[in-house]
DNA sequence: TTGACAGGTGAACGATTGTTTACCTATACT
DNA sequence: AGTATAGGTAAACAATCGTTCACCTGTCAA
């Protein structure tokens, strides 16, 4: 009975501080903390991020300075359609991630690219999707690559057999290109988004 | 000359003051900036903080504390494929964006869903998927929608025709669901996400 | 040639940081 | 009944924060 409301003030604590860090881009301080949970001493801040470190709700720098764990992650994951959906209830913070994370691996290396054109859309690739390419990956056979053949950007896929390179686009419509003179990769297609609103 | 100079350095900084971010989540101090740029004097990060943030490259608190600005953003935004592939040299700080804030609404009433099934995918939607979905939106007629329709979870197309309301799959495999009992809908669906690799 | 200025050094400043110690008060568990 | 223990207050602490001042040094334009 305490146990369980001990908890839900515990989270309330942690998605106050998940909030500011949110809006402001930064972790709070400790007197800051002290404001937002209405507390009014530092020390009863300190015993609570200890606990929170624990969670690894946040950790801690080489310095020694607050720094985000679980609460940068955003985005709830939850279950299969088909699994059935989860109540509200079932929510849990350990199960966020953030998008960043989640689709980015090399940051320098990565851009967003929006596709217009069909060659790609038995694939489910559909014109003004946008696409996610890595330049920093070596592609490999089966890979979806943004790649320049005779002078002309194109997105397919990649198709080597020994040598030869060949890229086939999803959409029967188009025909298989063998690059005759150049081909250059710019990059991998790594990730697919699709913005409805 | 001395001018182009003078601006890749500027950008070389401000670089690696992103990397420090995006590692630790967190601004640096101002002793922390002069460590990584290999400067003595902490006046000389005072300088270069206040042209950055006339730049709006970074920001302040209300309480005067660094917070990231355009730096926090992430990915660079290219062209669109048969525009053409962008040079690395045209990249520009200014054209980049979190996916995170580009594909997220309100946090709190948002999540993740994995599809499975192939109901949606002539629209682009297959088993595998991640869906992103806005519990918190008023569902419109033509919108993707995650719906309970008689005791099961499904994504359709959501069809409003003055009091009734029909969920049509894209697939045209499956038929048309007309709710007879209860139809509850837990949200739409606002984003598709597919990864690769 | 001169002056203005951008960029940097070095040191001092008060304010704020996170830590620590001592103490208080309920609740939970033998 | 007695006693840990979790959670909080209050105050003092050195360390670090960002600001500011005086000063130095090249570069560019008049």
């Amino acid at each position: 009975m305490t146990r369980a409301l001990r908890e839900e003030i515990l989270k309330a604590r942690i998605r106050k501080i998940a909030l500011f860090y949110r809006q402001r881009g930064r972790m709070p301080s400790f007197s800051e903390i002290c404001q937002i949970l209405g507390l009014r001493s530092k020390n009863a801040v300190s015993k609570l991020i200890k606990k929170l470190e624990n969670l690894k709700v946040l950790g801690r720098d080489e310095k020694g300075r607050l720094i985000p764990g679980s609460i940068a992650f955003s985005v709830k994951i939850l279950g299969t359609v088909e699994a059935g959906f989860p109540s509200p209830a079932e929510e849990e913070l350990a199960d966020t991630i953030s998008l960043d994370d989640f689709l980015i691996k090399n940051r320098d290396a990565t851009f967003l690219l929006k596709i217009s054109g069909d060659s790609m859309s038995e694939a489910g690739i559909l014109p003004g999707d946008m696409v996610i390419v890595d330049k920093g990956q070596v592609p490999k056979s089966g890979d979806i690559v943004i790649a320049e053949v005779d002078g002309e950007w194109t997105i397919k896929y990649l198709k080597k057999k020994g040598e030869s390179i060949t890229l086939i686009p999803a959409n029967p419509k188009y025909k298989p290109l063998k690059p005759k003179n150049e081909l250059k990769i710019a990059g991998i297609v790594t990730a697919v988004i699709r913005k409805y609103r």
